[in-house]
DNA sequence: GGAGAAATTAACCCGTTGGATAAATACTGT
DNA sequence: ACAGTATTTATCCAACGGGTTAATTTCTCC
């Protein structure tokens, strides 16, 4: 009788697909906590539930467990991405929604940030091997290439932009404010990511990027240009 | 006689001064290309023609090490930019030269990208504990502050910028572009790292940065406001 | 010229870590 | 119901890596 009990009383069941997702999930987490050198097999294995010998069953040793993670977070970001429908908006009005969009992923997936800081420290070398992520990029360059042009044509954007260029600036802007918030926050003595940072940090952007290619710097940033005002504070937008 | 020349002929010298800095400078490169926990103190020492016990002796254990690495890297930047001399330029050029002096110190000062990646994959763990690299920055900005000011009461600048955004922004553009040249090469298919790349790279940034300040995106930027090209090529910037 | 301090070397220690082996347990089709 | 396979656990280990100990060599100052 206790028998059978015991027979019910799993001590585990087999849930490969769902395995495979946690141990993604938490090696996500492990390498971007600690960077590729730091991460340990043993805590990822821990924080998935799952004994070490799983990762190796399911994935592969840790650099194929590293890569299939990378791969897995390119993979989120273009779909998103490609859910913004930038065609169908007035050109300023489509960069001003790329600009959010980047900014809030990046804020919304750190890990993404620290992830890809780790392959760029190893300068790319596990990334040049996936022949996943090369292919996927292309449509999105083109989707921003047509929203300039338009802007050209239409008289709303002064110049015509590469839009790889463009793509990394803005990309850039947000990147480096937040995977760099640590040490700039030490450095400058603020909280970059305190709530009105964050906000005052999106406008600046925005209007950065929008001012350049429109040519209305006074409209999107805040005026100042008011005759002398005493040297002391300077208005900050 | 053989004796003689044998005690001659020493099997090492005292240099103390110099086997810090030797060791440094190998900690330098080490940090920078493999990160921190990637990084191997037995490595360090062969590279700096020492013996690993040295390493202890003179600086300390692995994190003192790569603290003092860090703070030495700060140092260097903070000191070439004191020799910028912003104050006496016409503001654009100001700026100008900051954007140029920034772009050309990250290309020429690679390590500094990747302890700076390093640290704050770190959370700016170890800078925290620094006090002497907090004192260095304040002086920097209100020389940014300096010249946005100036700008604007001279009407070339049509907004006053938060100098403490604006010097983000500006690193944020060199920095993203070199720190992840590796993989961005790879998403785009382009070597970003050749030389009319960077040429155009450095050209698109103060494009940009001087367009938002100034409004005169026209002249800042190349000009294809042209009418309605073909849709083929569209050309870039 | 030699004693004591400073600098450097050589050898070792021991916890950690990625990875491997083999046995045990749950599931599946027949 | 059972044979065969897929999944999971329980150990093990050899290499590595940071750090230490103790002995050795050079320098310096009297």
């Amino acid at each position: 009788m206790a028998k059978a009990k015991a027979k019910r009383n799993l001590r585990w069941q087999r849930d490969p697909e769902g395995m495979r997702l946690r141990i993604l999930e938490a090696a996500k987490q492990e390498f971007s906590a600690h960077g590729l050198a730091g991460a340990r097999v043993d805590r990822i294995a821990a924080k998935a539930g799952a004994n070490k010998r799983m990762l190796y069953y399911h994935v592969g040793n840790k650099d194929e467990l590293y890569l299939a993670v990378l791969e897995g977070a390119y993979d989120k970001i273009r779909s998103e991405e490609r859910g913004l429908d930038l065609e169908h908006l007035d050109p300023p009005e489509a960069i001003r929604r790329l600009i959010e969009f980047t900014w809030g992923y990046f804020l919304r997936n750190p890990e993404f940030l620290s992830l890809l800081q780790t392959e760029n420290l190893a300068r790319a070398k596990h990334l040049k091997r996936s022949t996943k992520v090369k292919s996927m990029h292309s449509p999105f360059v083109e989707m921003i290439r047509t929203v300039v042009r338009r802007g050209v044509e239409s008289g709303d954007f002064q110049v015509a932009v590469d839009p790889v260029q463009l793509y990394i600036s803005i990309a850039a802007l947000s990147f480096f404010y937040l995977s760099n918030s640590a040490t700039l926050s030490v450095i400058f003595g603020r909280d970059l990511l305190a709530k009105d940072a964050k906000d005052e940090r999106l406008a600046h952007m925005a209007g950065l990027v929008l001012a350049a290619l429109t040519g209305r710097s006074a409209e999107l940033l805040q005026i100042v240009n008011a005759p002398k005002k005493r040297a002391g504070v300077v208005q900050t937008v």
